[in-house]
DNA sequence: AGCGTGATGACATGCGATGTCATCACGTAG
DNA sequence: CTACGTGATGACATCGCATGTCATCACGCT
């Protein structure tokens, strides 16, 4: 084995759910978290910029978005590349983590500056998918647009994921979100 | 005249707009803007949550969206109330203002924190419209899209406005933009 | 065996943010 | 005219987040 104990940035995750659960985001200070990680201060701040950056590790969904509509085919009618990108992020990142994710948003919920962040990380994926666009010569307002409705209706429908009792796929959710946008707008 | 200068949160504001053009946000200290105010560090948070607050002073939109909403004609079209609102919002509090505009977006644009703080200013904009509409009976899901729309619609037509070198008024592009969106999505 | 590399620990520091109490001017009641 | 309440501000102290710097140690490569 290696000097350290291998997996630091996972057990800090780990740790900081826990105590964020335990008693709250802003009463946990960041040494009470590497406490329980077997790590120091200093080490926490190299692998997240800040003590909320520690809820919102992963980079996958933009990276997705990007590839999806780079890689989509050459004529294909943008709504249809947005929806089926939505499907596919729906199943493979979303479908089967609800638990996880409900704790998650209940501590996000439970602070303005976690909700901010979160804010900012939709705002990352929207800009993601407005770039690739772009990218493939849709024009910018068009763009814009669509990229902000993508991710109105997936975490619009998100919540009405978590919040129901039943089990219904979040795409179905999705698919009657974009079916309820179409009529209200239109 | 009273014993301080009255208008103690205006000369915050303008001091912390100069500071930060002259030499940058997170350059800027508290102790800084405070000093060019002629007041105190513990006077500055007296009058705004924390640094970032100082740009972000009105709760006047979120307002005018409840009040609309909800003195909107009994049985009114949910998209009419919503494109009255976008209209009357954008010419009292947008129209007229497109330099000061410019100077706050440059601002916002050059810091990642400053950025998420908008997106929360834009959230509770959203909220109040999506809360507006519910207690109209307006369906939860169709409430929630209604009132992410309008926010899109409104910020992404802001940001063409002040990209524009013509003058074209800002109602305008979200005519234009509404246009787009049913296009796109329909 | 020696060296480079990368992750971590140890130490120091600045600033944001907040709690507490004192100070002072104004309005109002008596 | 005096006394008191009220509200804004100043002065002081404190905590925790965030960051810079350097040392330490294991591993892999040569």
């Amino acid at each position: 084995m290696s000097r350290w104990r291998p997996g630091a940035r996972e057990r800090l995750e780990q740790a900081a759910i826990e105590l964020f659960v335990e008693q709250g985001f802003a009463a946990t200070t960041v040494p009470q978290i590497t406490a329980r990680a077997g790590l120091t201060t200093r080490t926490f701040f190299r692998h997240f910029a800040d003590k909320r950056e520690v809820l919102f590790g992963g980079e996958e969904i933009p990276a997705m978005a990007t590839r999806m509509i780079s890689e989509a085919a050459p004529g294909a009618d943008p709504m249809t590349i947005l929806v089926e990108g939505l499907r596919t992020v729906a199943e493979s990142r979303f479908e089967g983590r609800r638990d996880d994710l409900r704790v998650r948003r209940q501590i996000v919920r439970s602070d303005p500056g976690l909700r901010e962040r979160d804010l900012r990380k939709r705002d990352v994926v929207s800009a993601a998918i407005r770039d690739g666009f772009r990218a493939r010569g849709v024009d910018p307002l068009r763009a814009a647009l669509l990229a902000e409705t993508a991710v109105t209706l997936l975490f619009v429908s998100l919540d009405q994921w978590l919040d129901q009792d039943g089990d219904r796929p979040l795409f179905a959710i999705v698919e009657e979100a974009l079916a309820a946008l179409r009529q209200a707008v239109g």
